[in-house]
Order: structure tokens, then sequence, then C-alpha cells
DNA sequence: AATGAATGAGGATTCATTCAT
DNA sequence: GATGAATGAATCCTCATTCAT
């Protein structure tokens, strides 16, 4: 099967650009990002880059999606069916702290994609957006079937709790707090939640 | 006095600039907006725009400071004193509305600014949040002194509260959403922070 | 005035452009030739060329242009009105050579526009090209109506003597030989051409 | 004799590669024409082609001397002994007419390769025009010996006509004359140069 | 002060050619 | 021999910035 491992190859190249990318492009964002750069960073020649994608646009578009891809597993797991809802809270608070810090490059590329003013990057977080919604809004109608929670408006509650988990931790970290701090806040700020969507 | 007189002139050209300027870089974004145009839509030549700002950074920055100086008034107009925290969360939420409809451009900028990857952009942005969190702090402490509330984590509770309002409103306008159906939502969001703070 | 001496001005950097251009392009072709060489040799900047050219081929197209200008003045002055037509013919004949020696650049140009593969170039030239037909078909008339010669077939008779001019002088350059042979056979081929036009 | 074989093959493929390579640069030029698009057309791997040709240049160059074979051929059949110069003249006029339409491309990609500005595209090219002008001499000389004409200038002759014939198909052809239309000129073309020649 | 013509650094992309398989 | 993945030189064009008028 040499075509299998040859697809393995051209995909492990990929994901190799695709890494070396989200870096430049979470440094520099996407205009001041250099194809150029991102080669030699990949270690591997500048026309390479366009056997792999057809161009800049789609090498920032391909990046996307599978950062959304690697987020939304994250996000998954940590909301597993396990616990109460503020345990899954807090767990779902600590793993976006975690991608805020740890995956920090692809969390910002993501950020100011959906914040940005390119439609077609928009779009495609969006997606990402949309997907985070559905598992949020999961957990929220398993919890009531439990009858952890009463919640008559299951769409609007999600967005409330991703808005404010995305936006605290990614706000924490411009304010210059340490990870450290931000997780300490999980506890207080999945009681908050709970408490707040309980009786709404 | 003439030198007052070109002041004041001089003043009121960097405004009409800056105006055109938000428009364009709302539009396209800090790279791909483009000074000769903002100069054809100012309606004053290429080369006038270096006689106001040092050069493209600066322009963009001084929009950012003056977007800003919007932006906090109205925020700080939404949560007047007056009213319950019920009241002054729902007029801080319909003001973060009407600023991501109305003010589209400037809301825009801003957001990409805070969340996007510039590093000086970002820090005159967050200057802007700062003062969004004193005033939401302010608003706090003050209901805590009139016995509305109990708020042992003020900094953190300001910070969950703009959060989850700037957020939220920006989501739901990238999903869509229209005014109409945002506002709807002022008073479930604000009751939920109202429970989720009381308790805390 | 001083918008008529920078209309001049403008028309005259034109010009030197255009003149700078069409030795590049004569000497390498559209494509080999070097947007960067042509401004070099014209001594402004890169840049500056595009402040008179949309881009490389409207440079090109203007070009062409200009040289047919010049060339079908150059024809039209030599079968002046004056002389039999013999004598006519002979001048031709010998504007022709002058052009393919003298102007050698835009003469090879205009002749790889006429016969290579670019539409839009081939089109542009084809304009010279029915420029030429027109003028010696007035002639054959001319001549005609004097009772010089009996001529039934103006137009394919026009294209005969243009083909047979044109295409001899440019043959007979890639063939060595000098501009000084060739002239002395101005007699030989207006006489040929005479002879066999009269008779038609 | 594997040998022979292989050489057979050889230069099979050869043949192959240029017949494609010929319809891609009638099509677009030596610049724009493309060797992995001529690979692709030609059903073979792009690397291949450098296994029978040096480089791009040299593809165009064989190109070229296999067109000319082909081309003198066909003249030579045009103007075979039988018949009077002007019934040899008229096949000469229709041979190249016919060149011109049937073999469109190899006709263009001759014609700008000797009008066009690549000195080595040019040499090779004025050898066929050397041929060709051989060949037309011979058939002066033979028409002289028989006493059809009586011709002083032969070489200068021969030029007149193969630039007369070759310059006017061509240009026919570009003001957008039907194959029709042309052939039926070919008796006013050849009897003009009879009378024409005859006299000199 | 105001202008806009001129500049040239910078960057995405193409494609002839090589070479390991 | 045949292949095509990899390469990087080469080039058109844009646009922030300058400066003579």
């Amino acid at each position: 099967m040499p075509k299998v491992v040859d697809e393995h190859m051209r995909e492990a190249t990929r994901r190799h650009i695709i890494r070396r990318a989200a870096s430049e492009f979470a440094r520099l964002g996407f205009d001041q990002a250099n194809i150029n750069t991102i080669a030699e960073q990949a270690g591997i020649g500048k026309g390479t880059i366009y056997l792999y994608f057809e161009n800049k646009r789609e090498l920032f578009l391909s990046m996307l999606r599978y950062i959304a891809q690697d987020h939304i597993l994250a996000i998954r797991t940590a909301i597993a069916l396990d616990g109460t809802l503020q345990q899954r809270l807090e767990r779902l608070f600590r793993a976006f702290t975690h991608l805020a810090q740890e995956e920090r490059d692809s969390f910002n590329v993501y950020m100011s994609a959906l914040y940005g003013v390119n439609r077609a990057f928009q779009a495609e977080a969006t997606k990402l957006l949309r997907d985070y919604l559905a598992t949020i809004a999961l957990m929220l109608e398993q919890s009531q079937a439990r009858g952890e929670i009463r919640c008559p408006h299951i769409e609007a509650t999600a967005l409330m709790i991703l808005s404010l988990m995305e936006s605290y931790v990614l706000s924490a970290n411009v304010l210059g707090q340490s990870e450290q701090a931000i997780l300490q806040q999980a506890s207080l700020i999945a009681e908050t939640l709970v408490q707040g969507i309980g009786s709404a």
C-alpha cells in the first residue's frame, strides 16, 4: 500500500505546515503573515506550500478547520456526561482557560477570525461557534432531564455560558492575569452560572 | 485668537479624518484599509493625512481612542445611578446591543483590536476594557452599599458581566440574530446575572 | 495654464516610457520584458510606470498605438500624391526599408504583435494593417483615375503590395542584407509591381 | 535488434511530444506555454520530457525543425516540375493557403519565430526561409531554361514571390478572410507575378 | 498648510528544472 | 526508463510614505 503511506505522508506534511502557519498567523495576523516565513519555519521550499494549499487564503481556512476540530474535541471531552452541572461547567471553564493558554496561537487565530472583518474567515469561525453552542445546549438538556435545573431558554442560555467563558478567559488574559489566577475563578464562575440559570 | 481658531479647525479636521478612517478600518481591517481611500473619503489630499497623524498606525490608534471615548460615555450613561440593579443591567445590555448595531463599525474595530494580534492595538483596546470594568465595578459597589446584593468578588464579577454582555451581543450578531431578537434577551440576561451574582 | 503644462509633462513622460518600453519589448518580447528594467531605462521608479499605464499589457498596447501613428504617418508621407505610380511605389518601399532599419525596435514589435498569439495585441496591430491597406488602395485609385493602370481588384492588389514590401524588407533583414543592399532593390520591386498590376 | 526498436520508440515519443508541444506553443506562444500542460497533453510525466529534450528552449527548436521539414516538403511538392510557371505559382500559393489554414498551429509558430524577438528561434526559422528561397529560385531557373521568362534577378525575385505569398496569406487570415476567399485570389496573384517577373 | 506625483520595499504566486524512488 | 514532488528564482503590482511645489 504505497498509496496509503503517501497519503499519510501528505497529510502529515499538511498538518506540519498548518501548525507553523498557525503560529505565524497568530503572531502577525493574516495580512502580515508571510508565506515565505511560514515555509522557512516549516523547513520546506516556498513553492511547496502551494502543492498543499491553493493559496494563502485557503491555507488560513484549512488551519481554521483544523483548529476547530481540536477545540471542539477538547470542549466535548471537558463536559463529558459524568458529574453535576456545576462540575461540568467548571471543567468547561478550565478547558477554555487551557485552550487560551496552551493553545494560545490557535485560540487567538480563532477569535480574530470570528471578530475580524473577513467574511470568509468569519463564516468558518462561526461554524465552530455553532458547534460549541450545540454541545453546551446538549449539556443543559441533560441537566434538565436529570432535574438539576429548570431552563426554559436553552439556546440563549447556551450562548450566555459560551460568551461568558470564552470572553472571560480572553479578557483575563489580555488583562495580564496568570493561568493560575484565572483557574481559581472556575468554581466562582460555575457557581454563578448554575445559580443564575437555575432560577431562569 | 487665531491660534485657538486654528486649533479648533485642526481638531475638527482630525475628527473628520478619524470618522472616515473608522469606516474604512471597520470595513477592511487595518492592513487592507487604504490611506488613499481614506483621504478620498475625507475629501482631502493623501499627504494631508500625514500632517495630522504620524503614520497609518497612529491614525488607527487615534481612532481607537476616539471610539473608546464614545463607548465609555454610552456605557456610563446606561448604568446611571437610578433604578434597581436589574434595571441597570438591562440598560447596560441594551447599550451594548445598540453599539454593536448602530455603531457597528467602531464596535467591530474595537473588538478586533482587543482580540486581534497587534500588541499595540491590543494595549489601547485594553484601556477601554479597564474603563468598562471600573464602571461596572462601581455599579456593583453601589448596589452592594444599597443592600441589593452581597458580592464578595467585585472584580471578577464585573469581568463576568462585561464578558457575557459584550460577547453575547457580538456572537448573536455573527449568528445573524436581529437587533430586535437580541434586545428581547435583555431581561433574561439581567435576571440571570442578578440571580447568579446575588448568591455568590 | 499650469494644467496644460502639467498635461504636457505627463504626455512627455508617457512618450518617454513608451520609447524605452519599445526598446525592451523589441529586444525581449512581451513576456520576457521586465517592467523593472523598463523603469530603470526610463530613469524612473518602478511604481511610476503604474501612474501612467494600468499594467504591463496596457503599456504594451499603448506602445503599439504610438508606433502605429508613427508608421502610418511615414507611409502616408512616402506615397504623397506627386510622381508616377512607379515613383510612389519606390518611395513606399524605401519607407518600409527605413522603418525596418531605423525604427527596427518598433517595426519588430509591430510584426510580432501581428503574427504573435496574443489576440488583443493582434487586434491592435491589425488596425495598423487596415490603415496601410486603405492608404495603398487610395494610391491605386488615384493612379487608375489618372489612367496609369487598370486595376479591377484594388483591395487584393493593395494587400499584395503591402505583403510583398513589408515581408520582403523583413526577410531581407533576417537574411542579413544591409540597408544599402535592400534599397537597391527598390526600383526592381516597384517595376515588377507596376508591370504585374498594370495588366491585371 | 532491441536497440533499433528502442531507437524507434524513442523517436516516436519525441514526435509525439513535439506534436503536442506545437499545439501549445501555437496557442500560447513560447513563454506562456507550460511544460506541465504539454506533458499532460502528451500523456506522459513532466520529468519525462527532459529525457527527450534538454530544456524548454530545445523542445521549441526541435519543434521548429520538425515543422520545417513538413513545410518544405509541402512546398516542394506544390511546385513540382510539371505545368507552366503560372500553374506552379498557383499551386504554391494554394500550398501556403493550405498550410496557414490546416496547419495553422505550425504556421503560426514558424511565423512568430521568424518575426519574433528570440534570436535563436529566428536563426532556426531563417533556415526554413532559405530552403524556401532555394526551392523557388530553382523553379525560376527551370522556367528561364524553358524560355517561359527572362529573369535577371533570380534571388530577389524568389524573395519577392515568397514574401508576397507568405505574408498575403497570413494577412488575409488576420483580416478574417476565409480559406475559400483566399484561394480565389490564387490565379490573380500568380498572374500578377508572372506578368511582373516576365518583363523584369 | 495642502497636495499628489514619485518612490521602492515587499510579497504572493508561477513554473522550469531536478532528483530520489 | 519514467515519474512527479519539491524547489526557489523570478516578477508584477500595491501602497505607505516623502517632498517639491
